[in-house]
DNA sequence: TTCATTTTTGCAAAAATTTGCAAAAAAATA
DNA sequence: TATTTTTTTGCAAATTTTTGCAAAAATGAA
């Protein structure tokens, strides 16, 4: 099944990669670098960790965010899974939200010559408890 | 002038973060900690600089992106001159792009209860030299 | 102003991320 | 499948970013 998900981008199929991508989908939630380390089945250096992250953000499968807590998170979006986040810059504290942009990439597209395969959306504020 | 709009923010007024600001305004461009490191006319320890810069971006006076160079990149965004990015992924060439999501904010606000201050938008895709 | 309180800064050390290079694994070709 | 070529991985080292703490600067109240 990631197998697949990974031919059809055009990647090497390699067992990291396909232990990456399954521990971000079977977590649900963005897991930052350590968390993978340990969650994976594999032994994997930590520069490997980088380095298949970052060809999987690079092809669209892996969405990598910066909640800015000073560590990088990652998450897989199957199927209609795919969402942004509303942070909280004092408390860190941190919701899904379903509102994109996707729409307006076609356009973007065309306009530009760029094939689009991936983007960043999040939004920084202060929450209702930190306001006061 | 910078000292009025880092005071309108409720921030504290200290020599550098205006020097900072200052540095972002005259420059138009995204700057890494490095170049403002040089461009500044105050020496300080690159510490203050990403500790000064986090206040200014958390209070939504600048802009941080990541290009995924490896590096974090700082603008200042004055009157209408806010904007975001298409980067390709593989020469790392970057375009401003006009789009933006704002329109959606004053609602959001009402729906999850934050203070919006902040976002980050940035598109990934190949350009059409890299497509090839 | 002056003094007390709070916030910022510099410095050194720690943590996160990237990179060069040789060995190992995967892909392409025969 | 065997062989060659290309890509990935582990390791060590470099670079970028964050953090604790004491001194310096900024803020707020007399």
């Amino acid at each position: 099944m990631y197998e697949k998900i990974i031919k059809e981008k055009g990647l090497s199929l390699t067992k990291k990669r396909v232990d990456i991508l399954r521990t971000l989908d079977i977590n649900k939630k963005p897991l930052m670098i350590d968390d993978i380390k340990k969650k994976v089945k594999t032994k994997m250096d930590t520069s490997t960790i980088y380095r298949s992250l970052k060809v999987l953000v690079d092809s669209g499968l892996v969405y990598q965010t910066d909640f800015r807590e000073g560590v990088s998170y990652f998450e897989f979006h199957g199927e209609n899974g795919h969402h942004h986040h509303i942070i909280c810059t004092t408390c860190k504290k941190r919701e899904s939200i379903d509102i994109c942009m996707d729409k307006a990439f076609p356009s973007l597209e065309k306009k530009t010559g760029y094939k689009i395969t991936n983007h960043i959306f999040e939004i920084f504020g202060l929450c209702k408890t930190c306001l006061k």
